[in-house]
DNA sequence: ATCTTACGTGACCAAAAGGTCACATGTCAA
DNA sequence: TTGACATGTGACCTTTTGGTCACGTAAGAT
């Protein structure tokens, strides 16, 4: 769970894109998460396994399959390195009127 | 401030000191953090570039110096995507824990 | 046993990113 | 106005990264 894999596991699209899915719904297989991009197996698989060794994804073998879960805590960690706890506040108010002017557009 | 801009700017190690060096203290010129590191001033004016262009950095002019501040929002954004107000709390304890076990260490 | 399904490895190639340099513009001071 | 300082641009090279493929292992189904 080293820093420099973390953000460089998040600086592709597709690893973001994978981590969105396992957002909406955890446990899926490589074969499920394939399925919906336009890229062989093995893209995928190697995105996947960049994911985990950064501490992104954890997975859980069961038997032939292998499955996906999405772990944040790396991320809260980025959040902390820059944001402190006297500018969260602020800085959460603008993030969420981002959030309310995007809905609206 | 696109997305994929913010995450490729985070994704190098120098551009990530660049940014604990503003969060240290807003307002440095060119010069100035160029100093601290051991790369051409070139290197640094195009890791600066990057980071402006991401948002991540404002800058103001201010007669032949440029100065440079941190702004934290698009990095509230990239927490925001993938840990919701329900699980904020959870995570938060965790990420808490893990720093004070680092400053034991 | 054998066929299918699901995941895994190493080599390989094309595209992108990091870094330096020659050269250039604008600003302040004497 | 001459010189020093601070920032800026485009070309160039090297390294890293993204993606595919041939080949391989292992678990479930028939």
């Amino acid at each position: 769970m080293d820093d420099d894999q973390v953000f460089k596991a998040l600086a592709d699209s597709t690893r973001r894109h994978l981590l969105d899915r396992l957002f909406e719904r955890d446990g899926r297989t490589l074969t499920e998460l394939e399925s919906e991009l336009e890229m062989t197996r093995f893209g995928v698989m190697k995105h996947l396994r960049v994911l985990e060794d950064a501490g992104l994804v954890v997975t859980r073998r069961e038997g032939r399959e292998k499955l996906h879960f999405l772990n944040p805590v790396p991320i809260r960690l980025v959040h902390d390195r820059w944001i402190d706890k006297y500018t969260e506040h602020r800085v959460a108010a603008l993030a969420d009127l981002k959030h309310q002017l995007e809905e609206t557009a």
